[in-house]
DNA sequence: CTAACATTTTTCCAACTGGTCAAAAATCTG
DNA sequence: CAGATTTTTGACCAGTTGGAAAAATGTTAG
């Protein structure tokens, strides 16, 4: 019994196997062409891209069948092999693209904006994000529980690199009294786990809120709980006619 | 760590297929024997079930052999066939007992407790499982990714009820001023998913913080970010000797 | 000790899956 | 339109996987 072992890290394309497309026979001076990739190869990668993101993100990877994803996007099996010679390279090619759309929105955070407004169009993004490309959150939470084995590395660099810019951004809004003084990396968690969660969890979250509060609307419920959460938390303001709310010195 | 199982809320067994162990030819009047259950199999079963989560949290249902688990818990495929004769069977024994012990934690949040500690707790209590379980979060993390096909009615029933209830809990506290009044749902579903993120995310989280504040310490950190910003969000305390913080009228 | 029963191993298989290949069809180019 | 090139298809294959059957090996009550 050979039980597979997932690798981790893809090392170089394996050479075994017969190139592709052009730059076959490129083992001469010339440093490989750039493949010209005609109009009609473009759409139906991008067919098949849509599709692989459908079934993927549905079943993830192990679980998603290269007929399935054929099947989705009309074609045969070997013809959507002739596009993509291996079912890793469709999965590789959607990560990379993610992770890109991924990092753009807390790109977006400027420093040299107010602080809370900053912050909140921040989580407004990700929400979005999550109410309007759930399959692109899925596909990526999947790879996340997986051990991301196939993007650590980028994790460990781009990710890390921004996110290290991001903390020292809000680093400095702590230096100027603009927010409260607190832990920047886990302030960043918390936007994205808030956030993504109305993606991932999908199933359970409409389970909960019924047919009631479950439609589209919870998205806007999100919004405005997620507002007073990170503004205030949870701490009553004090009434106009009451004292100052008791609560305080329960935690403190 | 060795994971205590709770009991579990075992459906019958589907009678489409041969019957296994005792039971074999019950199709008299009597209404089929309850079936003893050996020690030997209680403690086969397990070792199975320990070996099956380790697998499953880590490869997904349908990334993972029954080889691969046989193989974690120390015996042949066919043996553990013997115990489970279905590799579904298994993966619904382990769902089934993970709802129970997911629900555990909120079940405690007490109506009659002082609301910032009661929901500090349950914050804490969530956290360590992140910590202590982070397989189990996993399994249950992927089984919302792929719709929750197995449990969604227990989703639906037990688990809406339970929440219904304690956001009647929160609401009630809400209503005495006790806590902001804000959306409970959506505070539970904050709850769930800054602290599972821990384990989910796990890589990405590790990656983020490097070497350095990647260490164990992390759930600590956590920990102290989200009680601040559970209880009072990012705004900063007024500080002796400042007027007060300019950020409140950008959100409102 | 032995029959009855529980457990384990060996061998096997059919379905599925990722991928190949050559030939047919379609498309493009001059 | 002819020829070259690209795209599509049908047939096929080898490895893996879930699972069945049955034989072999314990285990235990009487």
């Amino acid at each position: 019994m050979a039980p597979r072992k997932l690798k981790s890290v893809e090392p170089q394309p394996s050479p075994k196997r017969r190139q592709h497309k052009a730059d076959a026979k490129a083992a001469t001076a010339a440093p490989a062409k750039p493949r010209p990739l005609t109009r009609i190869q473009r759409e139906k990668q991008d067919i098949i891209l849509e599709a692989a993101l459908e079934v993927f993100s549905a079943e993830g990877f192990r679980g998603s069948t290269i007929d399935q994803i054929a099947e989705v996007a009309g074609m045969s099996k070997p013809n959507l092999l002739y596009y993509f010679p291996r079912k890793e390279e469709i999965h590789r090619r959607l990560m990379s693209e993610l992770l890109v759309t991924w990092l753009a929105p807390l790109e977006e955070m400027r420093a040299d904006g107010d602080p809370f407004v900053e912050i909140r169009s921040y989580i407004r993004r990700k929400l979005e994000m999550a109410r309007d490309f759930p399959r692109q959150s899925r596909l990526f939470a999947n790879e996340m529980l997986r051990g991301a084995p196939h993007i650590v590395d980028m994790l460990e660099v781009d990710l890390k690199n921004l996110v290290d810019e991001k903390a020292q951004v809000l680093l400095t809004w702590m230096d100027q009294g603009k927010i409260t003084r607190t832990d920047p990396y886990h302030l960043i968690f918390s936007i994205w786990a808030t956030t993504q969660h109305y993606a991932d969890f999908d199933v359970q979250v409409r389970a909960i809120l019924g047919r009631g509060r479950g439609g589209e609307g919870r998205y806007e419920d999100a919004a405005r709980y997620l507002e007073q959460l990170f503004l205030h938390g949870l701490t009553p303001k004090p009434r106009p006619g009451s004292k100052a709310p008791p609560a305080g010195g329960a935690l403190d």
